[in-house]
DNA sequence: TACATGCATATTGTATGCAAAATGAGCACC
DNA sequence: GGTGCTCATTTTGCATACAATATGCATGTA
């Protein structure tokens, strides 16, 4: 018999956990913020119960911030927080450098290749929305390429506490160029199949983007000391 | 001013949770088994909110599935999901011996040179509970003296997923004196300050751990094939 | 016997009620 | 002017009630 997907029965609080994620991850709410269950609950439309099972999920994922009796705020990332996430996605990006040469077919190469042309199409109109969706989807599609589930989890996870930040990384020109010019040697090293230096160039590309964040963000003053 | 520790004011779900916690690692409850709220609920006398969110915090933490209209079960890990579970680890135990030799002071390697000791005495003594628990302990302080709370969050969560498995591990004597060994290469490659060294045998002993582990289960055929 | 159908029961999902804790305004007092 | 208290209000934490869904058994049919 021909597999037939099952009939999909989200739960509620599944998708108010993904509409707060969401609006946490899109800078909808700001890092400190504070949130209301009443508010939150008439946005909505639905009750306290499945908003809280929904606060419960994110916290767990570090999104949110729960205080005792005194309700969530959404996570700020302190600047320490920061460079310790960069050093563990570093690491999880070389391991996913060396999994991927190893085990994405040829096809599965193709569709990169196709993605990474798309944005640079994206670079060459300087449409930054696209084009910063284009890069979240290329990297994505590189660790699902890994064939590691628990590795790809883990990255999406702490990529989501960070995204807001990279989001910020390519407003200078200069540093949107280098980006571009990292994917293009990534594209080769994949396409030569060199792991070893696959997995550095994506470590390092990660680095040299967060590192342009962290500038903008100390320039600014806007991350706070401590967690 | 001296960073002061705010008041524990710890919430009930939270209790719950690591209590299901403890009983999911510690293999009271076996992986597949099906959770009834009634039933822990009277266990635990809470009422089924507080359960209800513990259920959603260990699901996101991987120790639960949950099943929509279904209930809860305790998540059965697969082969495969054991094998990408090593391999990130690995990446970890890399990262953190790395980091670990740059970090740790003269104090730390004292405690955790004492820890070792401990621990062979508990090997000694051929008390496997006392040396599992020693074993632990000592590679989580490791973690903790990395000085990266992420990379030390992302680890216990990896760890407390395959635990139940690890816990098998020691039964032969060949592997248990093996397992002394490795142990006292790290505690020298420590000493040395030797980071790159360090790294990879800490990953080596994960790995050799766990193969051992997966060699007895794969014996008695006990894993499921397949999430 | 094997299988399908309908119903009673059990279990889960969501909403709401009540109690405890935090917040903030107003006021007395130093 | 500032400090600390009291009390009303808001907000959160937990328990419970009600609704929706799943489960299993009894019965009927081929």
């Amino acid at each position: 018999m021909r597999e037939t997907a099952p009939v999909s029965r989200t739960s509620l609080y599944d998708e108010v956990a993904q509409r707060l994620r969401d609006m946490v991850i899109e800078g909808a709410l700001e890092p400190g913020a504070r949130l209301n269950e009443r508010v939150l609950c008439e946005q909505l439309q639905v009750s306290r119960t499945p908003l809280r099972e929904a606060y419960r999920v994110l916290a767990s994922e570090g999104l949110l911030e729960l205080l005792p009796n005194r309700g969530a705020i959404v996570a700020p990332l302190s600047m320490s927080e920061l460079d310790d996430t960069i050093e563990v996605m570093r690491a999880l990006e070389e391991l996913a450098g060396r999994l991927v040469v190893e085990r994405i077919d040829d096809e599965g190469l193709r569709r990169l290749q196709a993605m990474h042309h798309e944005m640079v199409a994206h670079f060459l109109r300087r449409d930054l929305r696209a084009y910063f969706k284009a890069n979240q989807d290329i990297h994505l599609a590189l660790f699902a390429a890994t064939g590691n589930a628990i590795l790809e989890r883990e990255y999406r996870m702490l990529n989501a506490r960070i995204r807001r930040y990279r989001y910020m990384a390519n407003l200078s020109p200069e540093r949107w160029q280098e980006s571009i010019d990292e994917h293009e040697a990534i594209m080769a090293l994949l396409g030569a199949r060199d792991g070893a230096g696959l997995g550095q160039r994506l470590a390092s590309h990660l680095a040299n983007k967060l590192e342009a964040v962290k500038r903008r963000l100390e320039a600014e003053g806007e991350a706070r000391s401590a967690a």
